[in-house]
DNA sequence: CTGAAAGCGCTAACAG
DNA sequence: CTGTTAGCGCTTTCAG
């Protein structure tokens, strides 16, 4: 059934169907035997030919590095509730943490029917640069500040800070750094920044010998904390950039017969939902990842109504949230 | 930058260009000179005009009740990667857990120009079978057996089962079930049926009030195992539909100042990466998640190309997991 | 092996 | 308010 039978059927022109389902003028006579007919045969306009000649697809693009993660998750999600709110449709790239194939999706997005992308990023290399710059369709970078383009991300330097104040505060006087990589600006970069400007406010010297590098991910976490305290270190602190590698950790320290909370005080970020019930419960940074996802979408739609002039950039707040991981003999005074 | 403009330059026909994206007939010497062309222009046919001259637009549709659910994710996981390989895209429908959307989804893919569905389904209510029955495209479901069409899902019942076993043998004499709807076949009814199995064998009879039903949450499993234990109760084990609940449910036993495996035995069902680090490790079964969406995506490859005939049902088997959380004063034995 | 021609199903001027 | 018309950019017979 197409869109000329259907008009023979309801005995009007194909343009008359085609206002129909596209609200433009029309009598209400018409209108009646249209819909009619569209009631009899349950016919529907072809998406792919309204594609071709509208140059539109109502659908948006979005590259992930892993949906396996509840960060990711969480903002797909809230991105996807948003779109589909507005009739838009999700295309899903996940480029299983390969930076190499966030390129590819984002090249091949770019001619391929979507009316915008968004992109969740974690590195930006040269090849980056130059895709991104090449796109001409809207663009909504997700978790990095990235100039010039719209952005909506997390406050990675103000979470990482407070944590590692509260680190400090708690009594840890030289909390050793897990991180993951600085050439992620929020993750690694601006964390690792909030954590040693923690450090100078208290007057405490950063020293090379207490960073680390982790993937993301808990079994990297365990492995980089199991290797410190298997060369016989005792830190009073772990600040962990990542709620998973801080579980990780927190595993690690366990199994050295340390206890997470009085021996040694752990802190995450992100706020999971594994870090709420782990042996010791974990005290962490809650970042707004669905509202980061919803966000994300908002913007992108408003692009697409060509609202606005030039680019946004929006950083969403943090809370900390204080559990048992931090509270070295204080349960008294911290109820 | 058309195919008519690309032919115009290369000094071939369109039909030549087109042969060339698609590999037809075409002499080397008109191959090179297109490909100069082509390099030189950065020309990339147009997704839009292929899909609708072709009627195919190498796009899967998915519908998933919901992105936040460590299963869920693992599932799309599998199934993103597998398709990606192929060269299909992914359009993600997300329903939140409303079946109704479900039904709505479905519907708009079976018009809207993919290729294929794979649908995560829950429940199977009259409208889900008549817009399944009228679909007219590629289907597979998963996670639950259904009669008639293609499935990859995994074994409830020997799961169940086989966990409640353990929990008996373990030495819980009357375990309480805590699960989901029995709409939920596979979930809900297959579960409760393997427990129900593992009860009768040890000679166990059921008890009518030793039954509750939760959500598919940590929250909702806290919230019956608060309920059950503030009444009074004491239940020697307890037996959770998902590890979510048991999760939900081990919370509320710590807080009731139980020591789980000690005190109560629990069990979940999935294997979760949060059952690896509560307090008390949790017992559960792995699901093979990552592959049922691996699977699911190659029988949705082999639909499309028309390979085999008939439909296809593929179970997937489980692994019992135990951890602390039934190991009752038994650590010695059970190292 | 190659090009011409005929649409895929729809929308958007345009003229009435 | 309505119908006619001309494509959107591509693939695929069909002759040659």
């Amino acid at each position: 059934m197409n869109i000329t039978e259907l008009a023979a059927l309801a005995g009007v022109s194909k343009a008359a169907v085609s206002r129909y389902f596209n609200n433009g003028y029309l009598s209400e006579d018409k209108r009646a035997a249209i819909a009619a007919a569209v009631e009899k045969t349950g016919y529907q306009p072809s998406e792919q030919a309204r594609n071709l000649r509208t140059q539109k697809t109502r659908q948006i693009g979005i590259v992930i590095p892993r949906l396996s993660s509840e960060s990711t998750a969480r903002v797909v999600d809230g991105i996807s509730l948003t779109l589909a709110d507005k009739g838009y449709r999700l295309l899903l790239a996940n480029t299983a943490n390969d930076p190499a194939k966030e390129v590819e999706y984002l090249d091949t997005f770019r001619h391929s029917g979507v009316d915008g992308v968004l992109f969740m990023a974690s590195v930006f290399t040269p090849e980056h640069e130059s895709v991104l710059k090449n796109m001409h369709l809207p663009v909504v970078i997700i978790a990095q500040r990235h100039e010039g383009y719209n952005c909506v991300y997390h406050d990675d330097f103000g979470a990482a800070h407070a944590v590692a104040a509260r680190l400090i505060q708690r009594g840890s006087r030289h909390p050793i750094y897990i991180g993951v990589t600085a050439r992620d600006y929020a993750a690694g970069y601006a964390r690792h920044e909030g954590y040693l400007a923690a450090l100078k406010e208290a007057g405490i010297a950063p020293r090379a010998e207490d960073m680390f590098l982790a993937q993301f991910s808990m079994k990297s976490g365990y492995e980089q904390a199991k290797a410190i305290l298997q060369s016989g270190r005792r830190p009073d602190g772990i600040f962990c950039a990542t709620d998973a590698i801080a579980v990780g950790a927190m595993q690690a320290c366990r199994e050295a017969g340390l206890t997470v909370g009085r021996d040694v005080l752990v802190t995450g970020i992100g706020d999971s939902a594994m870090g709420r019930v782990t042996a010791v419960p974990l005290t962490s940074a809650h970042l707004h990842y669905k509202t980061s996802g919803q966000e994300a979408a908002q913007l992108m739609l408003k692009l697409l109504k060509r609202q606005g002039s030039g680019t946004r950039c929006i950083q969403l707040g943090y809370e900390v949230v204080e559990r048992e991981s931090t509270k070295m003999g204080l349960e008294s005074e911290t109820v």
